[in-house]
DNA sequence: GTCTTTGCAAAACGTTTGCATGTGA
DNA sequence: TCACATGCAAACGTTTTGCAAAGAC
């Protein structure tokens, strides 16, 4: 994603705490990066901030289009929007362990997830181990390291409970 | 993936080195599960022991359909063969920074790839830092831990020449 | 006024499934 | 013999694209 206009930085420390992310302040940010502010997208950043799980574009789709809020709003600007917000890391992309990818609404700076196989419960954590294997890496491989997925899988205390 | 005739134990130490896996292995494998031995999975074995870089199902799809070596092989069959052959950890499946899933053909045991954004190159490497890692979130969240996922990407030595 | 964004519908994409036919053990 | 495996084609769910109309700045 490349634009010229604005500022183009990202999202930094300027925002309140992990969640609580208030609509003004997201479209605040898509401003700052040139975007323009629409219904539409206000819209789905309603969707989007009351997410405290993961989900996937459809459930969006199906959450705004089906919207008793106002006009129905088009899956493809659903993606649309999604993709904006990942770039401009109000969302964190990550892949479940089906496989399908799912978005996240509180990724504010480099963040990883634990998430439930159960209910889909997903606990950030700061906390990331692959800066020293990187270093190790590179030297190994002379490789120019510049990304890397970690999502880490487990079942949550309440599913442990409520399964047999 | 269930089955309850045959040994049902994964690949483990039995096998050779790293790459260099050959049909007559992957085979045995195959038969130590249960699963018969076929001419259409003799090919797609043979393609697929062929790649030494993450290939995407469609790719071998490709080469085994196009086949001047014999009858076409059904896109089925090869999705069918691919998903045995991860089953029995001969291949293992990854996802690409794209998000695409591919298949890598070194995976024994517990490992993770380095993979070069550029060609696709793949690294295994079975350093894994996550361990001390799910123990602090054992202990933090009281999920029950059961997987993760670790890819880390990066632009092989010879790209970075390429690349001006 | 201009350039972005939208909604719709259609297309593309990768993958899975149903089923009659073929084949290995 | 008979369960397993195959090929085909159709279905599937997700994501992308083309385009004319609407809207933000």
């Amino acid at each position: 994603m490349t634009r010229d206009t604005a500022t183009r930085r990202p999202f930094a420390g300027t925002s309140t705490g992990n969640h609580g992310l208030t609509r003004p302040e997201v479209e605040a940010v898509l401003q700052q990066f040139g975007y323009r502010a629409t219904g539409p997208r206000s819209t789905v950043i309603d969707a989007v901030i009351a997410h405290r799980r993961p989900f996937t574009a459809e459930q969006l789709v199906a959450e705004v289009s089906g919207s008793r809020t106002g006009p129905s709003i088009g899956r493809a600007t659903v993606y649309r929007t999604l993709e904006i917000l990942a770039a401009v890391d109000v969302l964190t992309r990550i892949i479940q362990p089906d496989g399908h990818p799912a978005y996240v609404c509180d990724s504010l700076g480099h963040r990883h997830h634990l998430v439930c196989s159960g209910c889909g419960t997903a606990v950030a954590f700061t906390k990331c181990p692959v800066d020293d294997l990187v270093r190790v890496l590179t030297k190994d491989t002379e490789f120019a390291i510049h990304d890397h997925l970690l999502e880490v899988f487990g079942v949550c205390p309440s599913c442990q409970a409520g399964a047999s």
